[in-house]
DNA sequence: GTCTATAGGGGGATAGAC
DNA sequence: GTCTATCCCCCTATAGAC
């Protein structure tokens, strides 16, 4: 049972949010009674922060594959820029800023924690590519970098808010193209 | 008490949001009874449509007033860009995104035809500064736009996410130090 | 137009049997 | 470990006096 409290509780953190996510709907929607969640857990909170750090394993890996080191750096960026993403369901992590619960610092640290790690990798595939010839010497790795993250999580706002889907790949699509002109080929 | 409770209305929605903003919280900040709310409004979402209006009001004025036709079109859009923006409120509209409430077109509806709105004219400034010759011809002006935007929404996400309120200029700066580099200057 | 009083329901958590 | 029963408080809204 409680693998089954944490699986919903990450599914309904990505649907709805941290706020919007009460008690009694993870017990319905897992099927549960109300002594396993508060059994196994000390209460929302403590719940949320378990799946959380589930979510955050598997964004990374899924970060990871993508950013395997026999990529070509260029490519890995390209790739990432370009995945298939939903719009409307927002970034797992990224769609919690807003959330009252984000000035916790028990649930804002481990979402902090994953965007600095993508952040580095980023920066430092850039640093790679450069370094490689592949990007112009010009470029600003950390400059590019943040681009690169804010086209992702202002593109998931702008899906969201224009009730489109692919809105998110005008912004991604875009700072790809913006690579693509940065190659020195 | 009805331009109070909208002026309260206003400033938590920027504070806390939708979901988090109570008619509780909003009578005690306001100092208004419960029947003025329900005297002058169907309800919480009635009231926050009113507010939302108000804020679409300013915000479109402040966004006209940086892209005056005075100022030139690349000026227009690094003012813009460079703006000084406190991350951690975020933008009052784009915050409203991942709410629940989003799902209610009375409340999305106003402001995605907000974001449409400096949409539209981000781009045709972009227009304007290539057939001025500013920016390069190749530049992309419905690319650059998407860029510029999901910078602004994009960085807030980061400055809350890190609990740093700086952190949303990493990347309109960025974007800023790109449109320099497209200038012909 | 504003007030106080109050209602029905859900949020988050606890108690205690099994 | 899981269940049902229950608690207190806040959510949003309505009623009706002034």
């Amino acid at each position: 049972m409680r693998e089954k409290l944490v699986a919903t509780t990450k599914d309904l953190l990505w649907r709805i949010g941290y706020e919007a996510m009460s008690p009694r709907k993870i017990l319905e929607e897992s099927g549960a009674g109300q002594g396993s969640l508060y059994h196994h857990f000390k209460g929302k909170l403590d719940l949320a922060v378990h799946a959380l750090g589930e979510i955050d394993v598997e964004m990374r890996r899924e970060f990871d594959a993508v950013f395997a080191p026999t990529v070509p750096p260029v490519e890995r960026l390209r790739n990432y820029l370009t995945l298939n993403r939903n719009g409307l369901r927002g970034c797992r992590m990224g769609r919690l800023a807003n959330e009252s619960a984000i000035n916790n610092d028990e649930l804002r640290a481990p979402i902090a924690d994953f965007f600095s790690y993508i952040e580095t990798r980023i920066e430092s595939t850039v640093v790679e590519a450069i370094e490689a010839g592949d990007l112009r010497q010009d470029v600003d790795p950390r400059g590019l970098t943040a681009i690169i993250l804010s086209a992702v999580q202002g593109g998931f706002v702008l899906s969201r808010i224009h009730n489109d889907r692919s809105r998110v790949l005008g912004s991604t699509a875009a700072v790809d193209t913006l690579i693509v002109s940065l190659t020195t080929k």
